[in-house]
DNA sequence: CAAAACGGAATGAATGTTCATTCCGTAATT
DNA sequence: AATTACGGAATGAACATTCATTCCGTTTTG
């Protein structure tokens, strides 16, 4: 139970960045604490091995943003203006953690993801499921399945954070309501 | 030139599998060469070193991918129809070849990947965009940075064939024709 | 035509390197 | 002064790559 909570959180921070930029595998723990300015072994002190490492901070991030997605959720507004309030949280999340949903989404699936973190995880995806699923009751949502229009929604989303990250594009006011409403179009019901 | 060309051939095929299930970085030669049935030496007989083996997949898969999309492109046809082409023409890849996909997506922008392949990619980038920028120039697409455009549908699609894969879900000719309708309301011009 | 010699393909044990993790002397904190 | 935190060299395991050897189809020789 460490006093000071910096050093904690520089590991975190630099671990976040790296295995976002390079993935898992291809980040060294030498190359972490070098990031974090810190020695190798004090990464040991704080986490028991690079896998719990991972494990912590893809639960932490899951977390952080099922949190985000749900707070204020407008449960009885029309799909129109959830599907909104989703976007705006998810574009608000990567604002405040830069790597954190790109880190989550190329790190889902992985062999080194314990029970834990998939069960955080599927249980992220439920809230999406069941935003969609009610609307499509509602006939305002596309009828297909929805971890089909989620995997459009996010995939599309995500691509285009890469973009934004490396400069290719630039996340001006206009070009995320422009995404906003190419993805609402994706997943609505048209008629 | 090898008179056999199948150990090659098996080489690749594993490669490409594992590279794409478990990423560049956590698939070990020697694991390769267990799934090929090969010596690990027999890999460096075909392929300098893994950079120059994992490049030539890259590259080799890119090119087909274009050569697929490429083919038979109705020229002069609508947006909507060469849509429809582009779309066709990647699920058809995708079936012909499980993993290329989703391995070129993913291993996009890595750091082991050479000017050449990198040349190729953003040639591929260039097809999408031509069929984009004159469609936006007819009115008949959506006015949004083709790259962000290319970005959900492909981001969508891929993460599609992800699910499919996992058996998540299962490819009926319905799915595959909902999706296409979704990622086309999600490009194209609105009135 | 049989037998011997040849040569390139294939192999997997051996090599050197890089990594995750540990260990221990030093610095900071109480 | 004792306890805890820290750093980075040390360690052993796992990796990519190499290499001496085997294998096998073809060619040469007697």
């Amino acid at each position: 139970m460490p006093t000071n909570r910096t050093k904690r959180e520089d590991i975190l921070d630099s671990a976040l960045k790296l295995f976002a930029e390079r993935g898992f595998d291809a980040t060294t723990i030498p190359m972490i604490a070098g990031d974090a300015r810190v020695g190798a072994g004090t990464i040991y002190r704080y986490f028991e091995n690079k896998e719990v490492l991972v494990n912590t901070l893809f639960q932490h991030y899951v977390q952080a943003f099922k949190g985000m997605l749900e707070e204020e959720y407008p449960q009885e507004s029309s799909s129109r203006e959830q599907f909104h309030h989703l976007f705006q949280r998810m574009v608000q999340f990567t604002n405040e953690h830069e790597h954190a949903l790109y880190f989550i989404k190329t790190h889902n699936g992985a062999y080194f993801l314990n029970e834990s973190s998939r069960k955080q995880f599927s249980c992220l995806w439920k809230i999406l499921r069941d935003f969609l699923d009610k609307g499509k009751e509602r006939g305002e949502i596309r009828q297909l399945p929805s971890l089909a229009l989620i995997a459009i929604i996010f995939g599309g989303f995500l691509e285009l954070e890469q973009l934004i990250r490396s400069e290719e594009l630039e996340a001006s006011r206009d070009l995320l309501h422009g995404v906003e409403e190419s993805c609402w179009d994706a997943v609505r019901h048209h008629h």
